[in-house]
DNA sequence: CACCAGGAATGTA
DNA sequence: TACATTCATGGT
């Protein structure tokens, strides 16, 4: 299995290359990003946070300031802007609280998941992305893309959440960069070939079917 | 026009 | 535990 899953990930990156995320300049925009993409496509999330640059509410730091009107007129774009306003204040407030990345940094990837899960908006997937692209802890983030992708290709059926990604930890090395990748990979690949199309034609992956 | 997007919280049984 | 509902904008 773990050469299955090198192979896949060497076949991906063969055809693709690097995919450079999370798409975001700073630490704090990876966090915001996560809140904002929930159930949303980057298309929106994009424009969110351009309009929360004009604002200068970028960072969690601005956010914790703000007026939350001002957040949530600023995120419209992105969609449930009434909720993930209040998402953004609580990690803004979750990070003060906290002495900001510095501080967080200190604890072991799995106590600092379970403080995360802790702030109301954050939940595991919003977690595991904050580990692994903000925090660069070796944590595999699972999606709906994820789950999608394994069925297709018969890897694994399975859409429970810690089983597909312990399925990914225990049969990888834990690597951050590696993670990073194939979790990219797999968006690319699914958002080309797990949508409409029933059929696998011109996957890198065909030969797997 | 319907359907979905890089989910999560809440409620019900 | 398992499933349904709600949240909202913008692209296809």
């Amino acid at each position: 299995m773990r050469e299955l899953l090198l192979e896949v990930f060497n076949k991906l990156l063969d055809r693709y290359g690097k995919q450079h995320w999370w798409p975001a300049q700073t630490k704090d925009e990876v966090v915001i990003g996560a809140i904002l993409t929930q159930n949303t496509a980057w298309k929106n999330v994009e424009k969110a946070i351009d309009n929360l640059k004009k604002a200068r509410l970028c960072s969690l730091n601005d956010i914790n300031k703000a007026e939350l009107d001002l957040i949530k007129e600023a995120i419209k774009p992105a969609g449930f802007f009434n909720q993930k306003g209040l998402y953004l204040k609580n990690v803004a407030t979750f990070f003060h609280k906290h002495g900001g990345f510095d501080q967080l940094s200190k604890f072991n990837a799995s106590k600092l998941r379970e403080l995360l899960l802790s702030i109301k908006g954050v939940g595991r997937e919003t977690a595991d992305s904050i580990l692994l692209y903000a925090f660069e802890k070796p944590m595999f983030v699972v999606d709906a893309y994820t789950k999608k992708f394994l069925k297709r290709h018969e890897i694994l059926t399975s859409d429970d959440y810690e089983l597909v990604q312990r399925f990914f930890m225990e049969n990888l090395p834990k690597d951050v960069g590696l993670f990073n990748e194939y979790h990219a990979l797999i968006v690319k690949n699914a958002k080309e070939y797990c949508r409409t199309k029933p059929i696998c034609r011109g996957c890198p992956l065909e030969d797997l079917l």
